[in-house]
DNA sequence: GTGAGTGCAAAATGTTTGCACACAT
DNA sequence: ATGTGTGCAAACATTTTGCACTCAC
């Protein structure tokens, strides 16, 4: 799909970066998987493209924005940035390590009416909520 | 500081784990010094503690509750979670880097039943808003 | 006394780097 | 054409594990 490419291409020219073939792959990954373990992109990527790349590309992708780690425990996250889907929250299961995104409509308003009661003019925030997935209240 | 370790006997306990002096030095010196790298952690610690240690009581901390992770930049930090000191949020001026608590009875509602909504048992959470502060809205 | 916790050293994992070749512009 | 990006393999860093010994209860 040339048209999911239009985000990464557009951020690669301002960037003054090339677009690649392994760019594409692992922004492509990024973009049909949810937020992913840095072990589950080498594996869905492994034979495609080599580990060095895809640890290259993700920093670089860090590093211009387009990428963020969501650290849980010893491990982490790895998904596009809200610049690139929509801006979201996440559940965090401190048993199995699986994040969730959520959408939450309402908190975005009580932020904003929270940081109007205080004058504070809200620029980004973010929200983490860590407990047990339904998979792990057994 | 025997008194500084009460909450930690405590924590213990509960858990029916023992009172170690490792677990005591780990925990002090996640007391003293703020959100700490592992990195640092380690380093503090050297001499003192094996890392393997190290790396099994924060591991075991954070399975119980005491210890929480924070995203810091692209890494992560450790300190002692909120069950160990008042729960809080922050608003962080990106200007003058001022930071103020705000404590907000509906969101921590809003965040319990959203994760009631998605099967979630909320553990903790973490809120922070990034913006201006009053004085910085020029 | 006995099971849980520790240090040590080695193994397993995870990440980075140097270099020669390949590809995007 | 030429400088950026890549694969490969080795170096380096981080985290985990097995085992025998020690300590908390």
């Amino acid at each position: 799909m040339d048209s999911g490419h239009i985000n990464l291409t557009k951020q690669l020219k301002i960037n003054r970066l090339s677009l690649t073939k392994s760019r594409i792959q692992v922004f492509d990954y990024l973009l049909s998987h949810g937020p992913l373990t840095m072990h589950d992109l080498l594996m869905g990527l492994e034979g495609t493209l080599d580990r060095a790349s895809v640890y290259r590309n993700v920093k670089l992708f860090e590093s211009i924005g387009m990428l963020q780690r969501l650290t849980n425990g010893f491990k982490y996250s790895l998904e596009l940035s809200d610049s690139l889907i929509a801006h979201h929250h996440h559940l965090v299961c401190i048993s199995c390590g699986s994040i969730s995104d959520i959408s939450a409509n309402k908190l975005e308003q009580y932020i904003a009416a929270i940081s109007k009661t205080n004058n504070f003019r809200p620029k980004s925030h973010q929200v983490e909520v860590r407990g047990y997935c339904q998979g792990c209240q057994i």
